[in-house]
DNA sequence: AATGAATGAGGTTTCATTCAT
DNA sequence: CATGAATGAAACCTCATTCAT
């Protein structure tokens, strides 16, 4: 009973932090150009300022929070899809790739905030452990890849993830100027930018192909799914 | 806080302005934590506070304008070298492009930051200059590119430096852990990190293997320069 | 620093709004010849700085709602009294306005600085909404003066107090030089000075008497009271 | 010779006190809603910054001496009005006063701000030595008057004009919300507000009955000129 | 546990004025 | 005389965090 209880009590405790989470999501895409303070995602959540810090130390915290939890989803896609296929193909993962980053059009406009965070304002701890977090993810994931790609050598695998990772975040970076969304408008360049689906696609194709061999691409899935 | 000697020709005007860098990016190498703010910063340059904002309309472009001369020495390094070699292979570009990452220890970290401001708080406008400055850049660069390789098609070029660059950023990215410089002690892994420039030579070869096809490693640069 | 006490229900929010505007009003009238910062104001109330900024929106705001209490007074006692008192005569009105202006010296001084202000720094819409105020109290009043004065046609009560209170204005910032209060030394000029409170009644008979006709000076108070 | 250089030299002094004048005004009068600061002035004039320092010990005092041209201008009308006139009806004043407002769209508005100003940031004898000038046009002006109208007895006239230019000023601050010039659109009403030239013709009309008696309509002035 | 009032450090920017050239 | 670079005081406001209720 008492052990119910505090279970029912836990399970709460998580279902709040979800939600203070789900409001931050909430104004970060409705409005991706400013960070909501910690006053208006408590309003958004239907909480009280100060109750936001019982479930989190800080609203950094709270922000890697919500980054991870992006992360996180996009990690377990790829592992369940790498242990449930029996074969894969580079132009899958790119497909997952992309349908995660439309869903989540927060993701890389909040990872690059917390990372830009991260370089100074974040505790030298709480980053660490973040750090730790994503190598566990990596390490998964990767050791998935590894049994799909025999040209892959123990260790490659979460490097070529790591690799992965960075370029979608870094050309993300380059690419986005104030950019709301990922969406493209009919996959066309405009001026001196570049359409960010298109670019990471033939990026990451690279990156793979000099990673584990070239790779005859799948017909059926010439172009990558435009984004939104 | 005397002045040393009024600026009164465009010469001079433009020796303060590289002087407030100087100062911006010597307290950002000596305190790589934290950002300094205005009136230190003008203080390390021996001025007044007022006087920055003569030479930088706010904080925001002048950190941005900091990080521009960064990007702008090593790809006016990238482009000398092209233009000055006969023959390019890519443990050279590898070879210039840790070389200058070393040279310059706040390149990376303060790149982060500011591409996590740029994603709220730097005016749109602003925003949009400095990426059309940076694409010139990468335009020049990428031309000389494609007159070494003539594997690449036209546009290729850009493309690849663009990759690099994302790769450059992203990989740091997720690397650093308030690390300070790209030092690292004798190579080794720490932890749960990873060596960067060891991962970046790495990441590196693989896209441009995967871009120009594979290129025999050049004997005597077998190993990259470690950093320092 | 420590506050005295949490306001917790609107009474208690009230309460501290007018705290602060208190606070200010004392600053004002200790050393009428500076304008206190929000520092200050806060640090005479007892409290943070911050604690202005959750009841005042800004400054400007602050101060023009100090202002409008001293309007607020000034009219409420101008309409009570006309709801009092079965016949009124010119000079009742002149004793109001010249004992109210003796109770509140930081009045006219404070009146002039903030419609310097609202020349230029007040947002638009701040500015209009107080004078839509304005107009209602000078509406209320102006009704009254017209159920005394049967020779004031409808619309003419307001007028008459909008010049009266014109007047007040005006005469003040001719005759305020830094003069810190209406007080006047024995009612003697000084200098080129001329007697506010003196040289008010007198403009404001005119006026009356240009306006409601001449009116017969009531014998027990033939010399205005003297402010002080 | 000597005496004649030195005359040019005073001449051309004065004429560059104007200039700087000039660009004041022209500046308050294309952005009545901000004032200028001193670069701005300085660069309409086509001088250095520094360059009207050497004409006006401080802003302020630049500031109020455009005022006080105003001032002048207006008062120098009157006189030379008054001196010329065999007759002087009452609408002649009127008259000549609103022609002037509507030819400086700026006295009013600035002449608020100096007095706001003067209420504490002007040194207390620059505020006096205006008041002191003040008063001599007063007094002349007065004089004038006081030779047409029998009915004032002596020092009446400097009162009475002191109240007209009370109710001219502080009627303009009750009606003005950042109103930008004295012009009405066909002299209607709008909302709660009023129509300044008509208001302040209505007040000054009552003010100087109830000085120097009722005075019967000049028939062909009876609606005052509207300004514009 | 929840609230939201209070805190106050922290940083940016403006601009009148000075003074070296 | 003229310049305009340099100064630096002055003031505002935000918002993450704390803590009394």
């Amino acid at each position: 009973m008492a052990i119910r209880q505090r279970a029912v009590d836990l399970e709460g405790k998580e279902a709040r932090r979800h939600a203070i989470l789900d409001a931050a999501e909430s104004l970060l895409t409705r409005a991706p150009e400013r960070i909501a303070n910690v006053a208006e995602v408590a309003d958004e959540a239907g909480l009280a300022k100060g109750t936001v810090y019982l479930y989190f130390p800080s609203k950094d915290e709270l922000l890697l929070a919500l980054h991870e939890r992006h992360v996180d989803g996009y990690f377990s896609a790829l592992i369940g899809f790498l242990a449930r296929s029996p074969a894969v193909a580079i132009d899958d993962l790119l497909e997952i790739t992309l349908a995660h980053l439309a869903a989540s059009p927060a993701f890389l406009s909040l990872a690059t905030r917390c990372l830009g965070r991260m370089e100074s304002d974040v505790p030298r701890e709480t980053a660490r452990a973040f750090k730790a977090r994503m190598s566990e993810r990596l390490a998964s994931a990767g050791a998935g890849l590894e049994r799909h790609f025999p040209e892959l050598a123990p260790g490659d695998g979460v490097a070529l993830l790591r690799h992965t990772y960075a370029l979608i975040l870094g050309l993300w970076q380059m690419s986005s100027t104030n950019a709301t969304s990922v969406r493209m408008p009919g996959g066309t360049c405009i001026g001196e930018a570049f359409a960010y689906p298109q670019e990471l696609a033939r990026a990451l194709r690279a990156l793979w192909e000099g990673s584990i061999g070239p790779r005859p691409r799948s017909r059926e899935r010439a172009s990558p799914a435009t984004l939104a």
